[in-house]
RNA sequence: GGCCGAGUGGCGAAACUGGCAGACGCACGGGACUUAAAAUCCCGAGGAGAGUUAUCUCCGUGCGGGUUCAAGUCCCGCCUCGGCCA
C-alpha cells in the first residue's frame, strides 16, 4: 500500500540533498542575492522546541522560493553556544561544558536536519569554536583600539587620539592611562550587580526585581573592577540610524526608549561650605565672586568641587526648585555632609548600596532620604537650597544629582510630601480650567506637563519650550550651565566571572613583586585565539575571583618584551558571540580575516532576519553597536547589519479549560476565585460555551477559564518536535506551524491541527500516486491532456496568490490557497500533468520532501528544490464575467452577472433589472446610485 | 503606572487602499463505499425566526457613540486579555 509515508521519504531526500550539496551557496552571489537569516539558537539540553521551527520554516520557505526564482541565497545556521545554562549544567553533572555543549549541538543539528531546512551546512559555526573565538577576541581588540571622536561622530584608531599637552608632559604612563580612559573597551571600578549564587556580576538587564534573571538568586551591589564597552558614545547614531531600517515600528520604538535620549540642561549650584564663615567673607560675597569667575571663565568642562552640577530635563522649572538631591554614590556627598549628619548618611548609603536600581526608582514604595546639613545657592535667585541625599536619584544617570521641583515632578512631589518640604508652583497649564479660578488656588497640585511659567523672574509668562531655550542660553552665557543631552542607555558591562565564555585578549603588567602595575596591553592579533585553560574545577570562585584565576601559571603568566604579565581572568558575556556571527557565516573558514571584504560587500546587509521579540532590544542593539564600530574602522561596508527584521510570535501550549474549587470542595466561578481556590484542569467535554464565557456543563453558573499558556516544563504542556515528526512527518510540522496563523501572532498549539494539514498532504499525494497499487506508481488519472480553461484559471490563480503571499510572509493564506487547489483537483477523473507539475513546484518550499518525491514519481529530474518557479500567465487571471453584489440602502439584495469590463451604466441597468432588487426599489425614489465598476452597485432610496 | 499588540462561529483563522463578513482548516452532523470498522470520497453548517418545499426576514466582527450610500476596517470614549518596560 504506497500510502504517503513521511518516515520513508523524508530521510531519503535529506540524504539526497546532502550528498548532492543542493543548498551549497557560492562564495559570491550572482545578479540577485538574498541573505536570509535566523537568529541562531542557544543549544540547550532540552533540544529543539516547537517555537524554533516556526521562524526557521518561514525563512526556509523564503530561501527556497528565492532560489527557485534564480536568486543567490545565503541561508546559514549555527549555534550560540557559550553561556550560563551549559555551565550550570556542567557544574551540576561534573561534565566539562565543552562536552555537554557539543552533545547539545549534535542534538540540535540532528533535529534541524530532520526538518529539512535548506541550510548550507558547510557554513555551520558555533561561537565556542576556537577559530570563532579568535575573531570575537579580534573584534574586542578593535574596540580596545578605538576611541570615539564626538565631533566626527565616529570611532577612530586610538593612535589618532589627541593627547592634551599637560598629559604629554607627565610622561608615557600618563599618556597610556589617558588613552585607556578613552577606549571603547575600558576598565572601570563601578558598583555592579554581584550574584553570589552564580558567582558572577550581571548586567542591569539580567537582574529582574532584585534577583537574577536566570535562577532567581539574590543580587547585591558592590564595586568591582570590570570591563565596559562605551556603547553610550554611539547612542545618537544607534537612535538616528534606525530610520532607514525596514523593522517593525514597535521594535524601533523599543530601541529608542531603551536608548532613552532626553534633552535638558546641566546647572551648577554653588556649594555653601558648612565651615563657611571661617575666612570672614560673607556667603553673599563668596557667591558673587564665584559668579563673576564663571562669567569670565565659563562653565568648567568637568564638574568642579565648589559647586554641585545637576541635570534636569525641565530647566523651565528652575524657579520652582525647593531642594537638591544627590545620589548616595555621588562623589561630593562626603564634602556636603555635615558632621552631625555623617553617621545617619553612612547608614543610609549602606542600605542604598544593597538595593537594586529598580528597588530604588520604582514609583510604588515610600521615598527615603537624609538631609546632608548643607545647602547650595540657586544660581538665578541667589537663595540657599537644602541638599538631600536620596536613593531615588541614580549616580549613573545624568550627573547623579538633581534639582527637585515638587510642584512639577511626580517623584519630587512624593519625596517632598514624605519630608514636609516646600512646594513652589511655577508652571500653569496653557488652558486653565475656568472652574479652577472659582475655587481657592491649589498650589500643591502636581502638574507635570508643559505650559506657561509663573513666578519665574524675568522668564515669567514664557511657554515651556521657549523658556528652556532662553534659560539654557542665558545659563551658558553666564557660565552657570549648558544645554545637555542624556541617555538612559548605560555603558555595557562586558565582563563575567565565569568559565564558559571567551577569554579577554588582555595582559596585565606585573612588577618585580608579581603585583599588577595597572598597565595593560593587548595580546597580538597573531597570537589569537587566547584559548580557555583546561580546568578540572570550573565552578565560580565563591569569592570575586573568576575561575580562570585557578588556571596554572603556564596559562596565567606570560612574558612579552622582557616584561611579565598576568592574563585577564574575566570572560566575555554570552552576547559577545552573537554580535557578529552573521558576518562569519559569509566566510567561515577564512584564517586571514574575520571576513573577506569582497564577500562581505557582496552579501551584506542581511535581507531578512527572523527571530523572537525577546531579542528586540539587547541582541539587536549590541550587534548594531559592534557593526558600527567595525564600519567606522573599515572592516565592513555597511553601517547597519539587518535590513528587514521580522519577529515571529510565540507558540503557546494547547488551550486548557481550568475550573476552580474552593477549600470546601465546591466549584467557584472563575471570576470569583481567590488565592485559596485550587485550579483543576477540565476535559473539553465537561465544559460548554454560554454567551461570552465557558461554563461547567453540569453547573452552568460556574464559569471556567479558557486559555492557552506559555509552554513550560513545570506546566507539562511542552510539545516535542521529535514526536510530531514521528507521528505526522516533518512536512506536516512545517506546514502546520505556517498554517496556524500570521507569523507575528501569538498562537496556541493544536495537535489535531497538525492532523489537518497532514490530511492535505495525503490528498496531495493521492493526486499523483495510485494508493491502491502495490508499488509506487503514477495514478491512472494523471494524464497528458491539455488542461481546460477552468483548470488553467485555477492553477494560475493559485500560483499568483502563493507567489504574492510568500513575498508578504503570509504563509497561512498561501497554504489555504493550495488546499483549495487540491480540493479542486481531487474530484477530477483526468488530472493533466500540466497543472500537477506546477503545483508540486509551488508546494516544494512548504513541504519539500513530499514535493521531491512527487516530482520523482511524475518522472521529472530531481531536485524540484532547484526547479524554476512557475510563471503566472496573466490571461488566466482575467475573468470574462463577474458576479457583482447589488445593495439597496447598503443591504445586500441581489447579485448580477455582468461582463468583467462592464461600465457603470451597464452595471446599473443590470442591477435594476434584477427581480429581487426591483422588488426593493418598487415604489421608492432613487436618490443616488453608487457604482464601483467591478465591485458593487448600491441604490440609495427614499420613501 | 507607561508603551505596544490583540478581541470576528464550538476552536485556529480569512477579508487588498472602507465595498458580498466567516475563505482555508480543526471539531461536529449526514450520506456513499464496506459483513462491519478504519481509511477514503460526497454533502451540510454564524445565530434567531417564519414557511409544506424552493425560500424568505431579522440580528451578527469586545462595549457605547460618531463619520459614510456603505464600517471587522476610519474617528472619539470605554472594557477585557496578552507582551514588553517600570
Amino acid at each position: 500500500m504506497p500510502r504517503y509515508q513521511p518516515s520513508r521519504i523524508e530521510p531519503k531526500w535529506q540524504a539526497w540533498w546532502e550528498s548532492h550539496s543542493t543548498f551549497a551557496t557560492p562564495r559570491l552571489p550572482g545578479a540577485r542575492k538574498a541573505y536570509v537569516l535566523d537568529m541562531f539558537p542557544y543549544p540547550s539540553g532540552d533540544g529543539l522546541h516547537v517555537g524554533h521551527p516556526e521562524g526557521y520554516t518561514a525563512t526556509d520557505i523564503v530561501s527556497r522560493f528565492e532560489r527557485m526564482q534564480g536568486t543567490s541565497v545565503m541561508h546559514p545556521m549555527g549555534f550560540d553556544a557559550f553561556g550560563l545554562p551549559a555551565e550550570e549544567h556542567a557544574i551540576r553533572t561534573g561534565t566539562p561544558p565543552r562536552e555537554s555543549t557539543q552533545r547539545n549541538i549534535d542534538t540540535f543539528r540532528r533535529q534541524l536536519k530532520m526538518l529539512g531546512f535548506s541550510y548550507d551546512w558547510s557554513r555551520e559555526l558555533a561561537t565556542t569554536d576556537p577559530e570563532y573565538v579568535r575573531w570575537t577576541q579580534w573584534i574586542f581588540l578593535v574596540l580596545f583600539d578605538t576611541w570615539f571622536d564626538a565631533a566626527a561622530q565616529r570611532g577612530r584608531p586610538i593612535a589618532e587620539l589627541p593627547i592634551p599637552d599637560d598629559c604629554l608632559q607627565q610622561g608615557e604612563a600618563a599618556v597610556a592611562s589617558y588613552r585607556d580612559s578613552h577606549r571603547l573597551a575600558y576598565q572601570s571600578e563601578a558598583p555592579v550587580n554581584w550574584c553570589p549564587a552564580l558567582g558572577t556580576v550581571l548586567a542591569n538587564e539580567e537582574v529582574i526585581g532584585g534577583v537574577s534573571e536566570r535562577g532567581s538568586h539574590p543580587v547585591v551591589r558592590i564595586p568591582l573592577r570590570q570591563w565596559m564597552l562605551r556603547i553610550t558614545a554611539y547612542a545618537d547614531r544607534l537612535e538616528r540610524e534606525l530610520d532607514g531600517l525596514n523593522w517593525p515600528a514597535s521594535i524601533k520604538k523599543l530601541q529608542c526608549d531603551w536608548i532613552g535620549r532626553s534633552t535638558g540642561a546641566e546647572v551648577d549650584f554653588y556649594i555653601v561650605g558648612h565651615g563657611h564663615a571661617k575666612d570672614g567673607t560673607s556667603l553673599a560675597d563668596a557667591f558673587l565672586v564665584w559668579k563673576s569667575a564663571r562669567l569670565s571663565g565659563g562653565l568648567p568642562a568637568e564638574s568642579p568641587t565648589d559647586s554641585l552640577r545637576i541635570y534636569t530635563t525641565r530647566p523651565d522649572t528652575l524657579y520652582g526648585v525647593t531642594y537638591l538631591v544627590v545620589a548616595p554614590e555621588h562623589p561630593l556627598l562626603e564634602q556636603l555632609t555635615a558632621p552631625s549628619k555623617a553617621e545617619a548618611i553612612r547608614v543610609y548609603c549602606e542600605a542604598a548600596s544593597r538595593k537594586s536600581d529598580l528597588d530604588r526608582t520604582d514609583l510604588a514604595p515610600e521615598k527615603t532620604g537624609v538631609f546632608t546639613g548643607s545647602s547650595c545657592i540657586h544660581p538665578l535667585t541667589g537663595k540657599p537650597i537644602p541638599v538631600w541625599v536620596a536613593d531615588y536619584v541614580l549616580a549613573t544617570y545624568g550627573t547623579g544629582a538633581i534639582m527637585a521641583v515638587p510642584a512639577h515632578d511626580q517623584r519630587d512631589a512624593e519625596f517632598a510630601e514624605a519630608f514636609g518640604l516646600e512646594t513652589l508652583t511655577v508652571v500653569e497649564p496653557l488652558e486653565p480650567h475656568t472652574a479652577v479660578t472659582q475655587a481657592p488656588r491649589q498650589p500643591q497640585k502636581l502638574f507635570t506637563g508643559h505650559g506657561r511659567s509663573i513666578a519665574s523672574g524675568p522668564y515669567t509668562g514664557l511657554e515651556t519650550p521657549l523658556f528652556i531655550e532662553r534659560v539654557s542660553h542665558d545659563l551658558g552665557a553666564a557660565g552657570l550651565g549648558c544645554s545637555a543631552v542624556n541617555y538612559k542607555l548605560r555603558d555595557w558591562l562586558f565582563s563575567r566571572q565565569r568559565f564558559w565564555g571567551e577569554p579577554f585578549p588582555i595582559l596585565h603588567e606585573l612588577d618585580s613583586n608579581g603585583q599588577p602595575t595597572g598597565a595593560i596591553r593587548a595580546v597580538e592579533a597573531s597570537e589569537l585565539p587566547v584559548k580557555l585553560p583546561e580546568l578540572t574545577d570550573f565552578r565560580p570562585g565563591g569569592t570575586f575571583e573568576p575561575p580562570l584565576c585557578r588556571a596554572g601559571d603556564d596559562w596565567l603568566l606570560v612574558t612579552r618584551d622582557g616584561k611579565r604579565y598576568r592574563r585577564e581572568t574575566n570572560t566575555m558575556p554570552q552576547w559577545a558571540g552573537s554580535c557578529w556571527y552573521f558576518l562569519r557565516f559569509l566566510d567561515p573558514t577564512n584564517t586571514q580575516r574575520l571576513v573577506d571584504p569582497e564577500v562581505e560587500r557582496a552579501w551584506m546587509p542581511v535581507d531578512l532576519y527572523v527571530g523572537g521579540a525577546e531579542h528586540a532590544v539587547l541582541h539587536l542593539l549590541y550587534s548594531r553597536f559592534w557593526h558600527k564600530v567595525l564600519f567606522d574602522r573599515g572592516h565592513v561596508s555597511q553601517p547597519e547589519p539587518f535590513g528587514k527584521l521580522v519577529n515571529q510570535g510565540m507558540i503557546l501550549g494547547e488551550v486548557e479549560f481550568t475550573g476552580y474549587r474552593q477549600a470546601s470542595g465546591g466549584w467557584v466561578s472563575a471570576e470569583q476565585r481567590s488565592d485559596t481556590s485550587t485550579p483543576v484542569r477540565l476535559p473539553a467535554d465537561q465544559v460548554e460555551k454560554q454567551a461570552e464565557h465557558f461554563v461547567l456543563r453540569d453547573a452552568p453558573r460556574i464559569r471556567v477559564e479558557s486559555r492557552a499558556h506559555k509552554m513550560s516544563k513545570s506546566r507539562g504542556n511542552v510539545v516535542n518536535p521529535d514526536q510530531i515528526v514521528q507521528e505526522f512527518g516533518a512536512d506536516s510540522l512545517r506546514l502546520y506551524e505556517m498554517f496556524m496563523g500570521p507569523l507575528e501572532a501569538t498562537k496556541p498549539w493544536s495537535t489535531t491541527g497538525v492532523g489537518g494539514v497532514r490530511g492535505f498532504l495525503d490528498r496531495a499525494w493521492r493526486l499523483v500516486v495510485d494508493d491502491r497499487a502495490d508499488a509506487i506508481t503514477l495514478a491512472d488519472s494523471v494524464v497528458d491532456d491539455v488542461p481546460t480553461d477552468e483548470q488553467m484559471r485555477e492553477l494560475h490563480r493559485m500560483i499568483a496568490k502563493v507567489t504574492s503571499d510568500i513575498r508578504e510572509l503570509s504563509f497561512n493564506t498561501a497554504i489555504a490557497r493550495m488546499m483549495e487547489f487540491v480540493n479542486f483537483c481531487t474530484p477530477l477523473e483526468r488530472r493533466p500533468r500540466a497543472i500537477l507539475e506546477p503545483f508540486v513546484t509551488v508546494l516544494s518550499p512548504f513541504a519539500p520532501h513530499l514535493a521531491e518525491e512527487l516530482w520523482e514519481i511524475l518522472g521529472r529530474p530531481a531536485p524540484v528544490s532547484l526547479a524554476a518557479w512557475p510563471a503566472v500567465d496573466e490571461q488566466w487571471l482575467r475573468d470574462d464575467t463577474l458576479e457583482i453584489p447589488v445593495q439597496v440602502q447598503g443591504k445586500l439584495r441581489g447579485r448580477v452577472t455582468v461582463a468583467a469590463d462592464a461600465d457603470a451604466r451597464t452595471l446599473e441597468a443590470a442591477a435594476a433589472a434584477d427581480p429581487k432588487v426591483a422588488e426593493f426599489l418598487a415604489g421608492k425614489q432613487i436618490v443616488k446610485i453608487i457604482t464601483v465598476p467591478g465591485r458593487l452597485v448600491n441604490f440609495v432610496v427614499k420613501g
